[in-house]
DNA sequence: TTGTAGGCGTTATCAC
DNA sequence: GTGATAACGCCTACAA
């Protein structure tokens, strides 16, 4: 390993000047300034960051943990914090906690042991507050993004999820739908509450009757649990002429169990979700959705994020940003016939 | 910032003391070792893995750089890599280079001066070279993945590009298409000259004629350069009644030039590609794809890497993994009508 | 069983 | 302009 030592005694000048030309700290001749160059070069120098981040307490790395990066909202979302990242000169490294609080706990301590300057933690859930805690207690700067989680204060970047679910519904609606269930994400995300209360305020709104067991609590994340949908579904009486999904996973995984118990979409039963599904959306637009703004959550991160760190001690009051969504009208969701 | 020195104090024991009951190394009396985890709990200590990686000289992390977090077939390899370095007891970082030579190198120097202990690298190209060959130099094993590099001998895993795209020109003349034309990626990627090659051989094969023309050169990576492609097809006579294309992400650049140049996909234009896109496939299975194994990639190139770090010096031979393909038939191919 | 000394590679401080 | 010294937090080797 190469250190500012090699350098040194080749340029015969010591390490202090080396580091010197490094950090363009200091007064340096123009001279050895050209000839530590050259040996660095020559000997493919490169510093090491972890000696340099132990005195000098930080590291020009930001940490993007999402929870599902199979997930294309996540990783346009990952997009933009690059971008975000690259622009204000820090470097950004990513994890996948996949909605597991213990995988997402083990990247805290990567994050605190690796002391990155700061986060971008999109939560697992609610529980994911002591994770959020160990990161507070260590001082180490974060921002929540898509969840929130009761009982930390922070900076955060939200969609507008219950505007969100109501559209849904009140698309629906004006489909003639009065029979609409809900499929969502485990109500331990905030998200999740949210949405629910939208399809909840859609229904009050239009005098529709809410039917308890039309709300069906999974998780966002997919696991292919197709069967307990399946079952959900038969045992549905009335059925449900069409289901909001809580998220696009939730979707997918309703429309297949739909496909299995033999009915179609949008023909026997519509769907429609929140957050678009990736390019294919384009070329194959089938599945109506609400589309949430996934490249600026990450790109609006970074700059809360870096504002945080930035002003340190200088207590700004904790930002909440929250996103405009979109309603995309596509083609699984059925006009139905009024009689 | 808690250190052992602090925990040292508190508990009335030497750091070292510290030290030896964090890695359970020498011996250490029950009563000195609870004690000292008691105030290690009470003080929420994390040990700083700068100054231990330091030390040690290893860090027990691997990186993992992808050239399109966007694209779905990296994604699924990234949870492999993920689930196989969790099972070998080490952490994963993710980057993105974004098919960009210069986002390459810059992760490379994150790389090198983070002193991860191995890389999983897949390659923007063939003048990612200089890139590889700065790992080579450092010493910092790496496992490439899913495109080769002339001029570096390592670790790699692969699919099988040629007979994948062999399988797919021959499905389209299968379906009595004889009028095949290739969206490919750069010929600097070994894959794509590969599939570029399984096209050509397929035509070979079948006594099908060859044209230049009918061979567009582009980039795997999305950049909604759709009036290329609409000059391109538009320009071609005859019009090619099928289109394969290099990657998921050029089909669906392909299939959205061909909707704007007023054409129907697959009545006019029939279009298959290499990697499955996402989840969506299950729900609204159109396009025909030869699927690769991404989960394997990800994880095979793991064990590969693993294997490689532990062995260290002795030389083992280089390993060259190639994963099977899988066609799987769609709707994006039409049968043509033989007259 | 526990503690001391030295060093990993870098930089801040201050003297020359 | 340049360099010696100490420190960042931890671990190995050795001593007590």
């Amino acid at each position: 390993m190469v250190t500012i030592y090699d350098i040194a005694k080749k340029a015969n000048v010591s390490a202090m000047t080396v580091s010197k030309v490094i950090n363009n700290t200091g007064r340096i001749s123009e001279k050895t300034r050209t000839k530590v160059r050259l040996v660095m070069e020559e000997l493919n120098y490169v510093p090491n960051q972890m000696a340099r981040g132990l005195v000098l307490q930080q590291t020009n790395i930001l940490f993007l943990l999402i929870t599902d990066i199979t997930n294309s909202f996540y990783t346009t979302l990952a997009r933009g914090a690059e971008d975000a990242a690259k622009k204000h000169g820090y470097r950004l490294l990513f994890g996948n906690s996949d909605e597991n609080l213990i995988k997402e706990s083990e990247y805290v301590d990567t994050i605190l042991g690796t002391r990155v300057d700061g986060v971008l933690f999109s939560p697992a859930g609610d529980r994911s507050l002591p994770n959020l805690e160990n990161l507070r207690m260590h001082k180490v700067p974060f921002v929540l993004l898509d969840r929130e989680v009761p009982g930390i204060e922070c900076d955060v970047v939200l969609g507008d999820s219950k505007e969100g679910a109501r559209q849904l519904v009140e698309h629906m609606i004006a489909y003639q739908h009065n029979l609409i269930a809900l499929i969502n994400g485990s109500l331990e995300v905030s998200s999740a509450r949210l949405r629910q209360q939208g399809y909840l305020d859609a229904h009050k709104l239009n005098d529709l009757l809410v039917r308890e067991d039309y709300m069906l609590e999974l998780s966002y994340e997919a696991h292919s649990d197709l069967t307990t949908i399946e079952n959900w579904l038969k045992a549905l009486s009335p059925q449900p002429t069409a289901i909001v999904a809580g998220n696009n996973v939730l979707a997918v995984e309703a429309i297949r169990a739909i496909l299995n118990c033999g009915l179609r979409v949008p023909e026997d039963i519509s769907v429609a979700c929140f957050d678009d599904l990736g390019a294919i959306s384009e070329i194959t637009p089938f599945l109506t959705v609400v589309a949430q703004q996934a490249y600026q959550f990450g790109y609006m991160g970074v700059q809360l994020l870096i504002e945080r760190i930035q002003e340190r001690e200088n207590v700004k009051p904790w930002k909440k940003i929250i996103l405009p969504v979109e309603l995309k009208v596509r083609k699984s969701v059925k006009q139905v016939m009024v009689e």
